[in-house]
DNA sequence: AAACGATTGTAAATAGATTCACAAACAGGG
DNA sequence: CCCTGTTTGTGAATCTATTTACAATCGTTT
């Protein structure tokens, strides 16, 4: 699939690899590396990092790699991560939660600036640190907050209509914990964390030696 | 790729989705379904479902579709989903404590029966009902409690040691939380749950529009 | 019991992704 | 300033996955 300018979506999908990998090398005092080097780092063939990095643009040396900082710029910009985003998620449950208060997030630019759940008794509390607002306000309130990216942790029965609402929020990437893989639009990207169903594909190796 | 048994990847990794619509569809009372029908509720072709399916056997009617209680049961066969499968959480730190009270594993038949860590100050301790082992007697308890699976969450700077001592310890499957691709040799499957990478890539299609 | 509409299973065709392989480019050394 | 050893970027070749297309089969109706 190349959904967007020509570029396959399995490409765009390996540059955050690369970029956490270039991050690492930086952060241990390296300057410049090799898609030979990077490709051991990786378990990636180097003509596969070449290739996808030739999407894009022009970024190495010929007999010398790449520049660590100048890639990863280009990697943080082709991606938009040279800006902060904002996210809002929906269902503040016990997983809900957890996401709220996930410390991984903020350091990679991901802020959670609004947490929304529908059920009365959870609606006004707080939880880490946000207000919870009605689910039934979310468009107004996204909008105030500048919100881009929607965390949906309902939970299955109910993620569908989450989704519809959210899609019909006009929200376009959406990041779905709920335990059901929920249809939409074709401009608006969905992604899927759903640990059971990765261990229900790792079982089938296991079994069937 | 195809590493085993001649069945792609790609099309182990679709069966659990097949599965779970399968499940939902007999819980609500359906009996019979077509390619056709189940392509148009999860995205997919028929053609693809077909074909997916027969890799492993012929498991429909001409002119009918396929009986849902039979084909499900074939897949849990085929997923070695017929079995509880023991489970140990590797780190448990806020993110281990979460997996360990995760109610989505249990009825699915994965239990979380051990959890280790290497912090003195959390060995010992009780964590949502389990007594946390030190790490470095893994392969020991692991074995007397028969664990298949490891769960990593531990923090990106040790995953790697972590998951060395896994597999040094004979564990076929890894499921890591760690925000850090690891390397394992080629019979250890190793599957990365890890939200923000999901997220970088979406905000590519976000930003560059 | 024959004819019909539906749907599978799969061989062949197409589309897509990865790898190969090599000319072009660069840095360092003599 | 030329030679040597690297390493990139990319067209072409290969490999993999998806889709097409249709004969074979099944249940139902006439």
């Amino acid at each position: 699939m190349t959904t967007h300018s020509g570029v396959p979506e399995v490409v765009v999908d390996r540059l955050p690899q690369y970029l956490r990998a270039l991050a690492q090398l930086e952060s241990s005092g390296f300057d410049v590396i090799s898609s030979q080097q990077l490709g051991e780092l990786l378990q990636v063939t180097p003509a596969q990092i070449r290739k996808d990095l030739s999407y894009f643009g022009r970024f190495g040396k010929q007999g010398r790699g790449y520049s660590i900082s100048h890639l990863l710029e280009r990697l943080r910009n082709i991606l938009g991560l040279d800006q902060t985003w904002n996210v809002a998620v929906v269902g503040v449950g016990r997983l809900g939660r957890s996401i709220i208060s996930y410390p991984g997030f903020e350091p990679e630019g991901f802020r959670v600036v609004c947490a929304f759940d529908s059920d009365p008794a959870v609606v006004g509390q707080v939880a880490g640190g946000l207000t919870v607002y009605n689910f039934a306000d979310y468009a107004e309130i996204a909008e105030r907050e500048h919100v881009q990216i929607a965390i949906v942790a309902v939970p299955a029965n109910v993620a569908q209509a989450v989704i519809d609402n959210l899609v019909a929020a006009g929200v376009k990437s959406i990041l779905n914990y709920a335990p059901k893989s929920a249809l939409t639009p074709p401009d608006v990207r969905i992604r899927n964390v759903d640990p059971v169903v990765s261990l229900q594909s790792m079982t089938y190796y296991l079994s069937a030696v």
